[in-house]
DNA sequence: GATGAATGAGACTTCATTCAT
DNA sequence: GATGAATGAAGTCTCATTCAT
């Protein structure tokens, strides 16, 4: 009945087996969040997932890999969601630049923990400089996406530059709205950077 | 020889004492900063200061304490160092803004695990409660200093506003820093900041 | 081959966890028994189960728990062995109570390391209160059966008096046993109290 | 001026001394008595003396040394108070029998943490062989206090058992009081005592 | 006499990880 | 797929003890 494929697995017990997995992965993903990397156990992502500690491992080599997926997801998920908003060609770079600082506001003002990447960042990158290339990369992406906006208007090195303060100002900000309880900082932020493209 | 002060305790040892302590200190300081306050054991710190795990609670109750103490001595340096700095009232405002600026960026530019106050709060600001007022009292002595400035030019409520938009720049041009690397994006946040006052 | 129940366990796997988390409660019981609460350590326990130290935090969330469990479970043997005797309604009360006073001699003359409760009791009684109700307990409910028997011939409060005595006796008999190393005391504090009903 | 010994140590520094000592002694017996010997530290100790610990070593090799002397101690007093009540030739022996009855309850009843030398006993006697023979004695010599008066009216072996008994009776009588808070066990058991001579 | 400082063993506990079932 | 069981390293903390001053 069901089709086997070359794991002797069929489609449907693969298909769960993603969805257990992907599972878990958005639990790690909050949990790393909101408690941090080394505050969070295998029994803690476990748990959120409604399994049991040793059957993260079914899915995962190990808490390192779950981090890494953790963080792909972001990515990946911000790729999609918000960077992404930077290449719609058929809107001008500043009605695009103006999408993108709203998807960026609205992803984290309601984002309990703040930013995956850079809470993983500041707790990570001098101990476990495996995380640091996807964090790296995180960032770059971002930064690439409000550089090819922004070079509409400023020349290349102008553009890296506001690129990288704009996403320091937002990551600034989401510490601050974090430790503050008041999503304004955050708001301000994004409103300003959209203004950088007349 | 050694001079006994009414507590019975010579001089010299009343400074070895305190420079235990002290030491101590410090070197939790640096320790969580640079790895984050669950990734640094007080075998860590202990070691850093040339003493077994054990002897470090002789001076302090536990690592709670020593996180505290260690968040005490950047408030209190950052008083006396940067933030005093707003109030000499031998100088205008903008001369006052530009040597804070440029204090903040002498302090975090060689200040290897960034702002201990930013880290410390995006690690355990879910988990450990009673670190947050101090963060937050950080924050606020270093907003009101700003804000002190700013109102020599502004209203009150955008003097706030900008204050707390420096801030959370400067913690995210930190985190930038770290993660690329590069001093620039803290170098160009603070020269913004000081063209706030004309 | 395994018998799968609602749980999806095994029954040979529910009884050997059941097995392992009681032989833990019993090694427990012994060290504790005979080395008291604060000279048994976690390894100890671990140890004489077979296990390591840390496997012990597997079935139980710390010493105090493990105690606890140690207590309930010679209240619910000395319910079911002995206790319950007084209840036989099928003998007379003296029968009952030379029944009773056998039994609690036969208990503790080859308990080595005495009554586990009577020990904890002095041992924890002004630290660990949260120990103390379970203590009580123990002795209420010994006392209990006691007047059930007491009563077939004295009044209430003189039942109660006794009962109470009887228990002292006893109690004060295993120490003087375990001090002299001979049973002899215990012996005749049973014998007494048997004759207390005609 | 003050006159040295041998010890290069003066009378009044002697004196001094041994007030120091006596007081640890009779610190950690009350420590010892209501916390345990496990559960109570050499910090403890000497804070209730009105030093730190480190000083208790200045009067005592270590911790066993000091459980020693609060036995000796115990001991001493017991001697002195109690049991010499048996050996007062100017009184019959069923008056003595009620004066050492007497003594022994206002000696317990008051004592918070009961008996030192039972509490002892019980946590102490399979790990700590060393203190077994220190609290044999004790209760020997309250026995044979005992023994010497009852020989008056019971033959030898018979006034052993009943002294034997007694002892118990009251160290049972102890562990309940100390359980129940009522002390009227042990008033019972000591008037109980007192009619075993006519 | 007394203290501050340090030690090191060992206590309780947590946790990532493994593995047979 | 998932679990219960077990491990062992490591982490926080305690404490008896030592010793220079």
């Amino acid at each position: 009945m069901a089709v086997l494929t070359q794991n002797n697995r069929s489609f449907s017990t693969m298909a769960a087996a993603r969805a257990g997995r992907e599972h878990l992965v958005q639990q790690a993903l909050q949990l790393f969040k909101l408690h941090g990397y080394h505050n969070t156990t295998m029994a803690d992502v476990g748990k959120a997932a409604g399994l049991l500690k040793g059957s993260v491992y079914y899915y995962f080599d190990g808490k390192e890999q779950l981090a890494v997926e953790a963080m792909r997801h972001v990515r990946a998920s911000s790729s999609k969601q918000i960077f992404s908003l930077a290449y719609d060609e058929s809107r001008s770079p500043r009605e695009r630049l103006a999408n993108l600082t709203q998807a960026v506001e609205d992803y984290f003002i309601d984002s309990e923990g703040g930013c995956l990447m850079g809470n993983l960042a500041l707790e990570t990158i001098n101990t476990l400089p495996q995380f640091a290339q996807l964090i790296r990369a995180y960032f770059d992406e971002w930064r690439q996406a409000l550089v090819h906006l922004l070079r509409s208007q400023y020349e290349q090195d102008r553009a890296g530059q506001l690129a990288q303060d704009a996403v320091a100002r937002i990551e600034g900000a989401i510490m601050i709205m974090r430790i503050d309880g008041d999503p304004a900082v955050l708001r301000r932020a994004n409103r300003d950077i959209a203004t950088w493209l007349r």
